[in-house]
DNA sequence: ATCACTTGTGGGAGCGCTCCCACACTACCT
DNA sequence: AGGTAGTGTGGGAGCGCTCCCACAAGTGAT
């Protein structure tokens, strides 16, 4: 925490030159010594060091980014009203990732919210001004012009939970497919034959694949995949509680729900309560996500943990490593940086 | 959203100089027209205005804050981990306030968390670069030597919530007194006689002014202050519980009280209901922040509520201020700028 | 016609860095 | 002796702005 040093001597901050006078050395040797070039001599980094301790030297990093052409501050854009961020404990976890990922680096984490569209435009300026090096790109919908805006403007950025198969931005995702297979494995496990899904909002990639997990996971247990056992939600309790409704219209003879998200599936557990099923007796119930519902309802949730943390911190590893690649305009587009992380099933009593 | 314009015909992006040959005029008088100066002519300012849109123009930060010597930027700096920040809907709300506020200018706002040590010591590198323009603080314990680092950097800065009566930066706040005092004023008149009140962490100078609201209602009311009615608490559900613990051990005939916090309330209320006593029938409770907790806990809870969202706009506003002030060396240190922000008792059943 | 302002405009200087070329020096081959 | 690397260093140029001085042109009082 401490800044001390000889402050405001000549009147302002001192600049790279009054440390290399004070060091005797020139300019560039200091610029190198700051920047930590291995092409200096062991004394003269130690006289400059010297120099800069004594002086309390802070590079401007204004001068430094008009120069060198970078900002060193990378921007977690949030595409949603603080609001909604705040609620859910997603967007926290994924922070300490990410910021503990960066607190060995230099750069500045900047938090941007773009729920409105006076904030949209903003940012756009902001983005358009090249303000940051790279972007973190959480929550995005498919048909969101962000991340088109920033591929034209040809600013590094990476994106949790790719749109598509074929999203062209570096991406992070958890396995949705595999955590839905150990779901559906799960309660096959258990005995359940009648298992139905509750989808998530299928303009998702993320719920398709959950969907495609649920199937394969099925098949290759040798049962047949019946299409009326499977209900789109769209991540909300509401529509856990209309999909279980439907559900049991169609198919009373129910014996395992998966849903999409924890929500849902404490929605769909409401509407089995009401139908006078017992949860797991007579329905098991498998939810996603592992949030703080799982934990808190009755009975417990058996829930699919995504590794967010996680996620935050291989965000930040495959945009720094964007960032540098770009610097000596390298190879770009070889290579699709695409990172998996694996889920967890944390079982509980509902199945 | 939009970002249309002459991208990269000349490699990268436009700068002034090429605007000033397009629209005919010089650097100057395109530095005019963009930065709103009003010394200049409508026809140029026209021409000019057309040659950016043209050339899809945006000013280049780094350079700007260069020249110029400020940043366009301002942060609010959390001094606590992310995730209290998260836990309290207080940082939600007052974010809104902060980020609706600033919407009409062309600062930018960055979050900064400020948690573990290694983010105070970046922090302070960020700082001692002055890497914005000045600084938002929420939530400083009264030993925090954050403040004192601003104003050694001589950066603008705004507290909420001062640390003591003589806070020397410029500082938002509720009025506590008046808060306190309108809880304990509204007990009396429900036929209330044997208050207590369980305070908050009594560093916390907002703590220390509602004792002494709770004292002064009492006092004025003809009311005798007991002291042992007084039972230190920390804002926290479990200093709730032992307070109220406490209190009923030494005052069992106590038929109200005022709790520093809805938590606080809460906790309070456990160990009330668990001693026998219904609320508010026997014993009515108080809280303060008319958080979630007071809407939802049984019976609903009467809390004094903060204008939380306001309390971020009156931050702002006093932050432009302090930095329009300075840019012209301005009177220092003459009017001291404290805001104080009304309260509102929210009247439920609890009470 | 002269002076004194006001208004609008152009462009030099300079903000504090990084980049890179030039150069001195050393070390080790032919 | 000459050549060829490699290493460490100094400093010019330039990044894209803002600030401010200089100056042209217009306006109105004398």
């Amino acid at each position: 925490m401490a800044s001390h040093g000889v402050r405001g001597r000549s009147g302002g901050r001192p600049t790279l030159e009054e440390v290399a006078a004070r060091a005797g050395v020139g300019r560039g040797t200091v610029s190198r010594v700051i920047n930590g070039s291995p092409r200096v001599s062991d004394a003269t980094r130690a006289a400059v060091e010297a120099a800069v301790a004594e002086l309390g030297y802070v590079p401007n990093t204004a001068a430094r980014a008009l120069a060198a052409n970078r900002t060193d501050a990378i921007a977690l854009v949030v595409p949603e009203p603080e609001t909604r961020f705040f609620a859910e404990p997603y967007f926290s976890d994924m922070l300490k990732g990410v910021g503990s990922e960066l607190s060995d680096t230099e750069m500045q984490l900047l938090l941007i919210f773009a729920g409105s569209d006076r904030e949209r435009e903003r940012l756009a300026q902001y983005l358009a001004a090249h303000r940051v090096d790279g972007v973190l790109l959480v929550s995005v919908h498919a048909d969101d012009p962000l991340p088109d805006l920033l591929t034209q403007l040809e600013i590094p950025a990476v994106i949790s939970g790719p749109r598509s198969a074929a999203e062209p931005l570096a991406s992070v995702d958890s396995d949705n497919y595999g955590g839905a297979r150990s779901a559906v494995e799960h309660l096959l496990g258990r005995g359940r034959g009648r298992i139905a899904h509750i989808t998530g909002h299928l303009a998702v990639y993320g719920a398709q694949r959950r969907v495609d997990g649920y199937r394969d996971a099925l098949r290759e247990a040798g049962h047949e995949v019946d299409e009326a056992l499977i209900e789109p939600g769209d991540f909300t309790e509401d529509g856990g509680r209309r999909a279980m409704a439907e559900l049991l219209r169609r198919h009373p003879d129910i014996d395992a729900v998966f849903a999409a998200s924890d929500v849902t599936a404490a929605g769909a557990g409401q509407v089995l309560r009401e139908a006078g099923r017992r949860i797991p007796d007579d329905v098991a119930l498998v939810g996603y996500d592992d949030s703080a519902i799982a934990r808190h309802m009755e009975p417990p949730l058996t829930s699919v943990r995504q590794p967010i943390e996680e996620m935050g911190r291989a965000m930040i590893d495959l945009l720094l490593t964007e960032i540098a690649d770009r610097r000596p305009a390298a190879s770009r587009g070889l290579e699709r940086h695409q990172v998996v992380l694996a889920t967890e099933l944390v079982e509980r009593r509902s199945s």
